[in-house]
DNA sequence: TAACTACTTTATAATTATTCTAAAGTATGT
DNA sequence: ACATACTTTAGAATAATTATAAAGTAGTTA
C-alpha cells in the first residue's frame, strides 16, 4: 500500500479517533467534509452522490453509512433529524441553533440566542444539550 | 347508517375542520386521541397497535396515516421528529418545549423557558414557531 | 518481507416507515 | 333511496437505512 502522505494527517486521524482505519474511501470521505473553509450539512444521500458525481470507481453506499456514523459517533459530526424524516449531518460541531426554512437548514451561533429561564432537568438526569430550531415562514 | 349520537360531536367536529368525513374509523381514532385527560405523544405504529390490539376488526395503517396527517395539517396535532427518523405526533397543540431522554419525550410547559435574546429572521422571512428540545443523559 | 488476522468494502438483500393503488364500501346531498 | 364523491383496505411501491457475506486490505508478527 502506498504511505500516507502528512498533509492527511488531520484527516487521518479523525477516522483514528472514530475507531476506523484509514483506508483510501474514508481518508476520501473525510477530506470532502472537513478539507474547508466553512462548514456545511449534509445527507448520507446528497454526500454520496456529490462525491461519486466524478469518481470512475465509486464508493458504496455502506461505506457512506458506516463512516458517517462512526464520525458522529465520536463527536466530529453533528446530526438532527429533517422534517421529512432523515438524518441531516452538520461539520459544524460547535454548539450552535438552526433556523428550518422549507428544508433549507440555516445555522444560528450559538450566542444569538440566550436564555431568561430554562426549566432543571428530572432527578437524577442532567441536561445534555439544548437545541433550539426556529421555522421560517414567508413574509405576509 | 347509525345517526351519530351527540356525545362525539367534538371528536366529530376535530374530523370535520380537517376535511374528513366523520367514518367509524376515524371516529373511533379521534375519540382515542382526544379522549382524555391528560395529552400524550405517538406515533403512527404505536397509534395502530394500542388501537388494534383489542379490535376483532382491524383498522388499516393506511387510515391511520390518512387520518393522522389530516389532523396534524388542521392544527389538532403537533408532528416533531425522533431522533430514529420516525414522526412523533403530540395531542398537546400549545406551545410548549421537550426533554428527550433515550427516546422518552417528555412535555416542557412553555412558560418555563424564555428568552433573553432570540435572532431576527433572514429579510423577507419570518417567525413561524421556535422550539426547543433539551437532551438529558443519567446523571454520572 | 511474508503471512496472518481482523477489519473493510461492496453488491445485494432485508428492514422499516411511509405512501400509493385500485377495487369494494360508505357518507351525504337531493 | 340514488347518485356521486369520498373512504377503506390489502397489498404493492418507495425511500432511507441496516444487515449479509464474499472478496479485498491494513496492521501486526515472525
Amino acid at each position: 500500500m502506498p504511505k500516507m502522505n502528512n498533509k492527511n494527517k488531520i484527516f487521518i486521524d479523525k477516522l483514528r479517533s472514530s475507531g476506523l482505519r484509514p483506508t483510501n474511501q474514508r481518508v476520501e470521505i473525510s477530506k470532502f467534509l472537513f478539507n474547508r473553509k466553512k462548514t456545511f450539512h449534509f445527507t448520507v444521500e446528497e454526500l454520496k452522490n456529490s462525491m461519486n458525481l466524478k469518481r470512475p470507481k465509486k464508493i458504496s453506499t455502506a461505506t457512506f453509512y458506516n463512516t458517517v456514523h462512526a464520525l458522529k459517533s465520536a463527536g466530529h459530526l453533528k446530526e438532527f433529524s429533517l422534517e421529512n424524516n432523515t438524518s441531516c449531518y452538520d461539520t459544524n460541531i460547535t454548539s450552535h441553533h438552526h433556523f428550518f426554512d422549507n428544508g433549507r437548514v440555516i445555522d444560528i451561533k450559538s450566542d444569538k440566542i440566550t436564555f431568561q429561564k430554562l426549566p432543571e432537568a428530572p432527578k437524577g438526569k442532567k441536561i445534555k444539550n439544548v437545541e433550539v430550531v426556529i421555522r421560517l415562514e414567508n413574509n405576509n
